[in-house]
RNA sequence: UCCUCCGUAGCUCAAUGGCAGAGCAUUCGGCUGUUAACCGAAGGGUUACUGGUUCGAAUCCAGUCGGGGGAGCCA
């Protein structure tokens, strides 16, 4: 078979590609067929003179996203998609298409989430997935080579409990089963069998989220090491996430640039990270720095909103008397301006609450979206945010033995505002103090009695985290919302497709 | 659960209480190299739904439904 992303090799000889119609453009005498393969896309020409009747009136006949074989000469071209065409000789139609809803024209987001099963046909989703795979791909490498094994912890679980998340409820022969929420608890006693372990799977939250870094059901890679104590853990997600974004850059730059991706941006993210306790954090946040910072950040976005209606009216003025082409260009951009101008008005409203939010910051409380993106504003690579009051973490973190407000976690906030992709930390192992954990949460030893089994049976100092695949995703191709990081997503009012 | 914005042709949008419109898509015609081609024509409407105000409602008011963004919660 022929693909297109190796088509070069076929340089004045005959190829047959077997694909589909991305978009098709007919003249008198002349039809182009851009042609999709899976692999990338390629210009196809079709001339009268060349072809016998029945090809040019398959040809002519062609729809958007018709499947086809189509048979040619390979040349270079410059002027065409990918610096190859193919001079078309025979053509087979595999199958006519109705009138495909996705026209080459923007769509709502409404629109294209309903159409998702063929939105992932488009160029964009097209070259997000591959940037998902490539991470996919690259986690597993970073973890193998390093001696991790893969395992898999169960989606089943028995216990509500573990904490404050919603999570799905289902009906296990007659008694409640819940979707897990975390593999962690799993990974912990799968560690103590192997050392070096990493789960790699589905996890569902029940939580009403309507925001674009939140989906029911994601995809979650967490790693869990026997004799590993928190600063192991953090140089190791560290070194993770780096060779993730190496790896990104190093074979997608092509996709990047689809996606209009900043590839400097994401050369500069580089081992090591700034790493700063908690308790900085709060500092920082309630700094005046930080308070001058927004009142900047909000001029700035009333300059940029005058800016941006000038623009409009300008762009409107035009409007009337610009031919058909230029008029599409105005349309798109409005369209830009518009939705920003939305953007900005929310910031506007919300930046008053945010700088609420970081100056009253009390130690104890927990970080919001808004307080994640100040503390990482001013860098190009992810902060590694340490040492959490305990009050606000999980029962099975580990306490600092110099002080015992102080949790053993770690939370990994990256850049331009996509906010936390790793939580983790060291976990508790002595016995005793875990049960008293327990007391304290309200929470069943019953339903915990495999995990304080592991206390019981050697247990170590142990550590991990979790990472969070479609946040990565959508930090890494530049994608606003999760949605997009994922084929079919999962949110609060979406099951279809 | 709360705050906020939105719902008009298949799609993206306009119409600021007074004749419901444009571009794209579709169909037909024209054009020899197009880059979301271009030019001409045609068809296409329960203005989300229910009620109210008004001489008159896409527009104002109330409620319902659906969606976007955010808070909380979190990866």
């Amino acid at each position: 078979m022929v693909y297109i992303d190796n088509i070069s090799e076929y340089e004045g000889r005959e190829a047959t590609l077997k694909g589909w119609v991305y978009n098709i453009r007919t003249s008198k005498k002349l039809v182009f067929i851009i042609v999709r393969d899976g692999t990338g896309l390629c210009q196809t020409i079709v001339a009268q003179d060349d072809v016998s009747d029945a090809v040019w009136q398959e040809a002519t006949a062609l729809q958007q996203e018709s499947a086809l074989e189509i048979t040619g000469r390979v040349t270079a071209d410059e002027r065409s998609i990918g610096g190859y065409e193919m001079h078309v000789t025979a053509l087979r139609t595999v199958s006519q298409a109705e009138e495909y809803p996705i026209t080459p024209k923007e769509h709502g987001i409404e629109f294209l989430m309903e159409h998702r099963h063929l939105w992932l046909r488009s160029r964009k989703q097209w070259a997000a997935m591959r940037v998902r795979n490539t991470i996919i791909y690259a986690i597993h490498r970073f973890f193998q080579e390093r001696g991790f094994i893969q395992m898999d912890a169960p989606i089943f679980t028995g216990n509500a409990a573990e904490g404050t998340t919603n999570l799905f409820e289902t009906d296990y022969f007659d008694r409640k089963a819940y979707l897990t929420q975390s593999g962690q608890l799993y990974g912990e006693a799968m560690a103590m069998a192997h050392g070096k372990i990493y789960t790699f799977g589905p996890t569902f939250r029940a939580e009403k989220s309507k925001t674009r870094r939140h989906l029911t059901e994601f995809w979650m890679i967490e790693p869990e090491m026997a004799y590993y104590d928190l600063p192991m853990n953090m140089d190791l997600a560290e070194e993770m996430i780096a060779f993730i974004v190496a790896e990104v850059v190093e074979r997608n730059r092509p996709e990047l640039e689809v996606l209009e991706r900043d590839v400097a941006a994401l050369e500069q993210v580089k081992a090591p990270f700034p790493r700063i306790s908690y308790t900085e954090a709060v500092q920082r946040l309630n700094s005046p720095e930080m308070q001058e910072k927004l009142d900047q950040m909000a001029a700035d976005r009333v300059e940029e909103a005058s800016a941006l209606k000038a623009e409009r009216e300008s762009l409107d003025a035009e409007f009337g008397q610009a031919k058909k082409g230029r008029k599409f260009q105005i349309d798109r951009r409005r369209g830009e301006i518009n939705a920003r101008l939305d953007q900005i008005e929310e910031d506007l409203r919300n930046i008053p609450v945010w700088k609420k939010s970081a100056l009253e910051k009390k130690w104890g409380e927990d970080f919001g979206g808004s307080d994640e993106t100040l503390l990482t504003m001013d860098e190009h690579t992810p902060v590694l945010v340490h040492g959490y009051p305990a009050e606000v973490k999980a029962f099975y973190m580990k306490r600092d033995p110099e002080n015992e407000k102080i949790a053993l976690g770690v939370d990994m906030l990256a850049p331009e505002g996509y906010g936390e992709i790793i939580g983790g930390g060291q976990r508790e192992e002595d016995l005793e103090t875990l049960r008293q954990r327990l007391r304290e949460h309200d929470l069943p030893e019953e339903q915990f009695r495999w995990y304080l089994d592991l206390r019981k049976y050697g247990s170590v100092p142990h550590s991990g985290f979790g990472l969070g695949l479609e946040r990565t995703v959508s930090w890494l191709c530049g994608l606003k919302h999760v949605r997009e990081t994922i084929p079919f997503p999962r949110m609060m009012g979406r099951l279809y497709p």
